[in-house]
RNA sequence: GCCGGAGUGGUGGAAUUGGUAGACACGUGCGACUCAAAAUCGCAUGUCUUCGGACGUGAGGGUUCAAGUCCCUCCUCCGGCACCA
């Protein structure tokens, strides 16, 4: 029998039309008998033109597909267009056309491609988002959302696209740039709809372990979410500086510096006897005066001298003493001695008054006791006056204080933070204008920092900063104050905008602190175990240096390491609390022994003491995250519009469901300006005012199109349903997705929407599963000949249409599934050769026809089931490059043996029949009249593939040197004894000794001689 | 820096639990057919070789009868995150 000649242009257009007419793909939702299979391609964007990505998305998962439905599976694979959006739009506006009209005629012309796939869609199901009757329920969830407090309004700082005129979510800006046109992204404040994605982050996180994905996709979106546990601590920032005087009979030690540094003074604070006050901090609230300082009279202990000082101040005569604090450790009252000197040596006594019963005083005392208020900018000079006529001293004005939360994963640090850090954008900034005695500069600051880009931002590693004086913070582990600093190393957006500064266990606070001059406190001793694992790094002139943890890049040499441990050691050994003098400075990262800090916690681990000291200064445990809130608002016309009005004092309002779908204007200038175009549509103000009343108005923004394919694969399931965006029994059939082919680009944008989207879907009780895709692949890319990514202007694109048009679409399709590993993401150049090669395949396939013979020959059986069983296996693991080898593998013997049978030809074109619809359903339908693809996938017979005789191969030492053919039933000693007889063993063996005989069955016998 | 992944002929890539490294395809060479070319078919194709064999999976060690595969040290490339507290 002769056959014509291959010609697939003649029989490609045929069977797509013949499945066409015949609705062979057509998909129910439960069959009788069959297990539901959806395997879904990520949607194309309509943008005019179906390019080799596009068949490498489409045409290669269809083979798996087609598979999965020869398998027994009722399979869903269906396509539609995510059709909203920026590249549509940009497009139509280029060509001065209306985005609406081009969109569409483009999907009109890019359906007709793919069918040229010859892609088994079911085409019943296909929708556009750009459609009313889906945007509908785009809009409807929304408003779910709305009233479930799942979405916000708010005002934020929000990455904006010059170029595109429009807000970009976090996950569009690929290094400070836009993802689309690769502008800077610039930060502008604008009001924006949040989605609070953030309110799942530890369901998006902790639910990837059941999916089952590859794990390096998982690992990305874990790091963008970037869940972090650690310790949220409050510090308390008050003024810092002394700014009311007062004169009065008191210790004239307060005038003079020299005096108190030698002087064992007393500092007395007396507590109000009607509540637990500190009038010290409530000066201005009482009519006496305070607190009284001096040095001990000799002869006398503290607490007389206390008691004494008292007596004679304040009149009162029935006086306790509370407590004696050996040290000030006592914020508040810290700083009237610092301002004096800060190496003064002093006790605090507490005491009490018992009564107020008072002794009589003079007039003359009286008034000298009267506060003489000065100008804060004048204190400093008025504490060097010498002509003052009566002793003075200085008393805190009542402080006002707040709490500034830092998050932190070491706490096992705190008792060495020595000064806080607030990002340049922390609220704390401005809410405490009003106490920063150097604003200007502050501001200054503010200003060079807002003016940097993010990446201008993320590039200059240099630190900067400005301390901000007249306020402090207050460690609440040693209850001493530390400096406070805004730098733009600190980050608004992550864990709360401040941080405590440790630089002797931070690289970068140590980077700042030795730039600053800002003291280091060590309070963790690293176990000697980790030496060696260290990187000494000088950062400055002096003798400062790095002990990072967590690196194996060793700069310097061991010895030299060492000797910075050793330095580290021996200095440590030198000072008592912690405080490491100027030129002796280094950082070291590890965690290991707490010391210098409080006594609980002094010797135990870094890690028992997180709880211990978190709880021990009223701090939380804490998770913080990197992913931010999606901010959907897009300053766009052709998008999904947001179904809100506001009535007349500007509130929202949801556009309540029978409004439904919320029509997108038709009367719109939409050339992008950065204001949105829906502004400008007099049909859409006048519609909301006629529905709601006058003065009410329409939400202007559109959505991020990332909304729009968020619930997609839902819409295909019930794409005719009015009532509900999918019957909850659709739901059930199908979802999740078995296995969702996609790019690797949307692993942390559409990957992460959509799985927030149906968990937040599932929250409010309208999907039954909670998570979209059960299984998940992205695909490699496809480069072009000289190995490049495909681009015009470098010449090296690929037309698949012309491709087509010569070898046509199954040699296309197959070649791309030979071109790599499907399961492996990596990038493939286009090799014309390569086509040519599938091409040829398919003609030898088809040529055997003409080998048909009455029975197969039979050296050709064990070959043939092997390559059914092969092929299955790899298409189910998506190693179809391995699939087709087997099988030119096998048409290789083939072609060399007396024949095949005509059964046997057709268990051939049905395996083949997933990677070449087109060619296998013509040979198939010669002699049957259901289509190949409707029958089911071969079966391999398994006692055809194992013959009882096997050539293994013998090694000698390790070496083949030979092969033997070796019976099922053969004993080890016979098998030992017949190869040692062999001709081409002795040469080897001869005059050595046999020391050991290896027998793998079915693999390798491997002798090892002496 | 941290977290993933990968390094195999001239090229894309095979090698399922350690068991004949380089399947399959491209390219190249030679041959057949042809006046010739294309197409097609056949043979060869890791490197070196004294034709016995030796060496070979990024480098260097190790475990094993046996290592591309397991362990250690290191190098390079790709992807994600990155002044992330």
């Amino acid at each position: 029998m002769n056959h014509s000649e291959y010609n697939p242009s003649d029989i490609e257009k045929k069977w797509q039309q013949y499945w066409q007419d015949n609705n062979t793909y057509q998909v129910e939702n439960n069959v009788e008998g069959k297990e539901n299979f959806y395997a879904l391609s990520e949607f194309a964007y309509p943008s005019g033109n179906l390019h080799v990505g596009h068949w490498y998305a489409f045409a290669v998962p269809d083979i798996y597909a087609r598979y999965k439905r020869m398998s027994g599976y009722n399979v869903l694979y269906p396509m539609g267009f995510d059709s909203f959006g920026l590249p549509a739009e940009n497009a139509a506006i280029k060509r001065g056309l209306d985005p609406r009209k081009w969109t569409y005629e483009n999907m009109d012309y890019m359906r007709n491609q793919l069918r040229s796939m010859g892609a088994s869609f079911d085409w019943n199901r296909s929708f556009a988002t750009s459609d009313p009757e889906y945007y509908k329920w785009t809009q409807w969830m929304f408003t779910q959302f709305y009233a479930n407090d799942l979405i916000m309004r708010s005002l934020t700082k929000t990455n904006w696209c010059e170029s595109c005129k429009t807000v970009l979510a976090n996950e569009q800006v690929v290094n400070g740039q836009c993802e689309r046109c690769g502008n800077d992204v610039i930060q502008k404040d604008m009001a924006q709809w949040m989605l609070k994605i953030t309110e799942f982050a530890d369901e998006l996180h902790d639910d990837l372990e059941t999916l089952d994905w590859d794990h390096s996709i998982k690992a990305a979106q874990r790091e963008w979410i970037g869940r972090k546990e650690g310790s949220l601590i409050p510090f308390t920032i008050q003024e810092s500086e002394v700014y009311d005087v007062n004169t009065g009979p008191g210790d004239d030690a307060f005038r003079e510096c020299e005096p108190i540094v030698d002087r064992d003074n007393v500092v007395v604070i007396i507590e109000h006897p009607e509540n637990d006050e500190f009038l010290c901090a409530k000066w201005k609230q009482v009519d006496w005066q305070g607190f009284v300082t001096g040095g001990i009279e000799d002869g006398m202990t503290i607490e007389e001298t206390a008691l004494a000082e008292v007596r004679e101040e304040t009149g009162y005569q029935n006086v306790e003493i509370v407590k004696v604090h050996d040290q000030s450790s006592h914020g508040l009252f810290w700083h009237v001695v610092k301002q004096q000197n800060r190496r003064a040596n002093y006790r605090i006594v507490h005491v009490k008054l018992t009564d107020l019963e008072q002794v009589e005083r003079s007039e003359e005392e009286q008034s000298i006791a009267d506060f003489l208020w000065i100008p804060r900018a004048e204190v400093n000079d008025f504490l060097k006056r010498e002509d003052m006529k009566y002793p003075w001293r200085v008393v805190i004005n009542e402080l006002q204080t707040q709490d500034v939360k830092v998050f932190t994963t070491r706490v096992d640090t705190l008792f060495g933070a020595t000064y806080v850090v607030l990002a340049p954008e922390h609220n704390m900034v401005q809410n405490l204008k009003s106490q920063i005695t150097n604003w200007d500069e502050v501001e200054n600051y503010l200003d060079e920092v807002s003016k940097k880009s993010d990446l201008d931002r993320q590039q200059s590693k240099e630190k900067t900063g400005v301390q901000l004086k007249g306020i402090e913070a207050i460690n609440p582990a040693t209850g001493k104050p530390v400096p406070v600093w805004v730098a733009d190393y600190v980050l608004a957006h992550f864990g709360t905008g401040a941080v405590m500064a440790v630089p002797a266990h931070d690289e970068r606070d140590a980077e700042f602190a030795i730039k600053y001059d800002l003291p280091f406190t060590f309070v963790v001793l690293p176990s000697a175990g980790e030496i060696g694992n260290s990187r000494p790094l000088i950062t400055s002139g002096e003798n400062a240096f790095i002990l990072a943890a967590g690196t194996t890049e060793k700069k310097g040499s061991q010895e030299h390491i060492n000797a910075e441990w050793n330095a580290m050691y021996d200095l440590l050994g030198t000072i008592e609390d912690g405080a490491l003098p100027n030129g002796k400075r280094f950082c070291c990262t590890f965690e290991g022994k707490i010391i210098n800090s409080a006594k609980e916690v002094n010797t135990k681990t870094s890690e028992e003491t997180l709880s211990m000291i978190t709880k021990m200064v009223g701090g939380e445990i804490t998770k913080t995250y990197r992913l931010r809130d999606w901010g959907i608002s897009r300053q766009r016309y052709w998008g999904t519009p947001i179904p809100i009005v506001y009535d007349p004092e500007g509130n929202p309002h949801i556009v309540p469901d029978e409004h439904l779908p919320w029509i997108l204007p038709d009367d719109v200038d939409f050339t992008p300006d950065g204001t949105a175009p829906l502004a400008r549509s007099e049909e859409f103000r006048k519609r909301t005012e006629d529905i709601f009343g006058p003065g009410w108005t329409p939400e202007v923004d559109t959505m991020d199109t990332f909304v729009d394919s968020s619930w997609y694969f839902y819409r295909y399931l019930d794409n005719k349903n009015n009532n509900e965006f999918a019957s909850t029994d659709s739901m059930k059939s199908w979802m999740p997705v078995d296995m969702y082919f996609g790019g690797a680009e949307h692993t942390t944008m559409h990957l992460l929407y959509s799985r927030f989207w149906v968990k937040a879907l599932h929250k409010l009780g309208l999907v039954p599963a909670n998570e979209p895709y059960k299984g998940r692949l992205n695909r490699g890319l496809i480069l072009g000949p000289n190995g490049a990514k495909m681009s015009k202007s470098k010449g090296n694109v690929i037309d698949p249409d012309e491709v087509v048009s010569h070898v046509g679409a199954d040699t296309v399709r197959m070649y791309l599934a030979f071109i790599g590993p499907f399961n492996e993401p990596g990038n493939y150049p286009w090799d014309p050769n390569g086509v040519v090669g599938i091409k040829r395949f398919l003609e030898r396939v088809w040529r055997l026809q003409n080998k048909i013979t009455e029975s197969t020959d039979e050296s050709l059986i064990s070959d043939l089931h092997q390559t059914i069983k092969k092929v299955g296996e790899d298409i189910d693991r998506l190693k179809l490059n391995t699939a087709i080898s087997s099988m030119m593998s096998f048409m290789n013997k083939a072609e060399k043996s007396d024949g095949v049978s005509q059964s046997d030809y057709n268990l051939l074109i049905q395996i083949l029949a997933p990677f070449a619809p087109h060619m296998c359903e013509e040979l198939w339908m010669q002699n049957n009249s259901e289509s190949i693809h409707m029958t089911k996938f071969p079966k391999y017979d398994e006692s055809k593939i194992s013959s009882g005789m096997k050539a293994l191969p013998i090694q000698i030492n390790g070496k083949v040197r030979a092969q033997v053919i070796v019976g099922e039933g053969e004993s080890n000693d016979d098998l030992q004894k017949r190869i040692l007889e062999m001709s081409e063993v002795q040469k080897w063996t001869d005059g050595k000794q046999v020391k050991k005989f290896i027998h793998v069955p079915g693999k390798i016998i491997n002798l090892v001689i002496v």
